[in-house]
DNA sequence: TCTGGGGTCCTAGGACCC
DNA sequence: TCTGGGGTCCTAGGACCC
């Protein structure tokens, strides 16, 4: 019955690290009154989004409403997601690991791996007492526990790394890993989601362990593709998937989206939210120092249908007037005046270094990139001032508009005006800087 | 669980070229 | 002129992750 797989000698020993409840934890970390006591997170979407392990007892779960959680757990203390915080806190965890080896993946923002093949006769250590060192220095330092797997492997890694739930410890040698895989469901392993656990459920595939004793010949028959063969033979005990250890800080693309309660069909409301996810977008790719080449936006209807267009940019840019302006040109190629939407969103994509740029024959991107540097300049007045202190005419519907305020749609807005947000204005004394007509 | 927000990677298939 | 084969590049869309 329980067939062992493929028994191989130990030529990898990955180390999977995973924080614990990150956001709560250092949340608790930071304020010792917290300590001790049920801790949510994601205030700021009326959705929890991090439970310390105090608010998981009581029955709070991922996803669950501000209101649930006060029904299940009235003492529970609900505090809005401080991203930049828990950033500096994985930075740090990043930097402990790689005190030990510098072969270590950020995985995300609470997950690390590190690859300590090689490390025993250096710490006169075994694997498994290397790896509990640097899991013990990372509780130490950083006063948050981590669950941690050992295993040939990442796949298998993080199967251990989420075995035993807080502080868990676990290794997984590649001749055991059939004890581990029998009793996991298919669809918690790493990298198979929904949709491939409903198509291997129709085959027959229960446990992970199911899929492992596979033969590959069965994979190709049903056109199972190249990530899936890699977590299949990674069950099995090999070493595919490889430590991704350059850190690059070049982002890919850009993407700002935004929920808006209730769904409506306002044109002016839908474009002004689209127009303020551009412009935040573009504050994001001004810091980064690249410019875009190439765009998608989208709006999400009512019931979950996605419509978009991806568009080629006459010039790279990071002005949000520029893109503003594309995108008011095919706007209505996707919005329908009968449909509701209840989301939209803008992708930057073919990002390019700023200062890779050279100009074509016709200034064109010289032009572009002047605009860019007023918007620079707007960075520098809302870092002063506050956030939102000058934007868009084209978003500011969707600054002030309070939705339940109904349509005012009748109030003509000018796509290009820049505007002094409400608390400017009054610090300054000054009116608009254009005129909404 | 009727469903946030920000990302990456892979594949199929079309366009184009030799 | 017709036909076939093969390679590269690009994009749309799906799937998955935290």
């Amino acid at each position: 019955m329980d067939e062992q797989l493929s028994i191989r000698s130990f030529p990898r020993a990955i180390v999977h690290f995973d924080g614990d409840a990150f956001f709560a934890s250092v949340e608790q970390m930071l304020n010792y009154k917290l300590k001790g006591k049920p801790v949510v997170t994601g205030k700021e979407r009326n959705i929890a989004a991090s439970m310390s392990y105090e608010a998981k007892r009581m029955g709070v779960t991922r996803g669950m409403t501000v209101q649930e959680i006060k029904k299940v757990c009235p003492q529970a203390i609900i505090l809005p997601s401080d991203y930049e915080t828990y950033s500096i806190f994985a930075r740090r965890m990043y930097e402990i690991v790689r005190m030990f080896t510098p072969d270590v993946e950020e995985y995300s923002i609470d997950e690390c791996f590190a690859d300590i093949t090689g490390l025993k006769t250096h710490y006169k250590m075994s694997y498994e007492e290397i790896a509990l060192m640097i899991k013990k220095e990372l509780e130490l330092r950083l006063g948050v526990t981590f669950g941690v797997g050992l295993a040939p492997n990442k796949v298998l890694a993080k199967v251990g790394s989420k075995w035993q739930k807080p502080a868990g410890f676990t290794v997984i040698p590649a001749k055991d890993a059939h004890i581990f895989l029998k009793e996991l469901p298919i669809g918690k392993i790493w990298g198979i989601g929904s949709s491939t656990s409903v198509f291997l459920h129709k085959l027959g595939i229960r446990s992970a362990l199911d899929f492992a004793l596979k033969p590959l010949s069965w994979l190709e028959y049903h056109k199972l593709s190249k990530p899936y063969k890699e977590i299949w033979y990674e069950m099995r005990g090999e070493y595919v998937k490889k430590l991704v250890t350059e850190t690059n800080d070049e982002v890919g693309s850009i993407i700002k989206s935004r929920t808006f309660t209730p769904a409506t069909s306002n044109r002016q409301f839908v474009f002004s939210q689209l127009s303020k996810n551009i412009e935040n977008a573009c504050i994001k790719a001004r810091r980064h120092g690249v410019l875009i080449r190439a765009i998608s936006f989208y709006l999400k209807t009512q019931d979950f249908r996605y419509k978009g267009m991806d568009i080629e940019l006459p010039v790279a840019t990071c002005s949000p007037v520029e893109i503003v302006n594309v995108v008011s040109k095919y706007f209505n190629q996707v919005y329908s005046a009968g449909e509701k939407y209840r989301a939209s969103g803008i992708t930057l994509r073919s990002l390019i270094d700023q200062g890779s740029m050279s100009l074509d024959l016709f200034g064109e991107s010289h032009r572009a990139q002047n605009s860019g540097k007023i918007f620079e300049t707007i960075d520098t007045l809302n870092h002063k001032y506050g956030k939102h202190t000058v934007f868009l005419g084209s978003s500011f519907t969707a600054m002030v508009e309070k939705q339940h305020q109904g349509d005012r749609g009748d109030v003509p807005i000018r796509k290009n005006h820049l505007f002094l947000g409400e608390s400017a204005r009054k610090r300054l004394d000054i009116p608009f800087l254009g005129k909404a007509h």
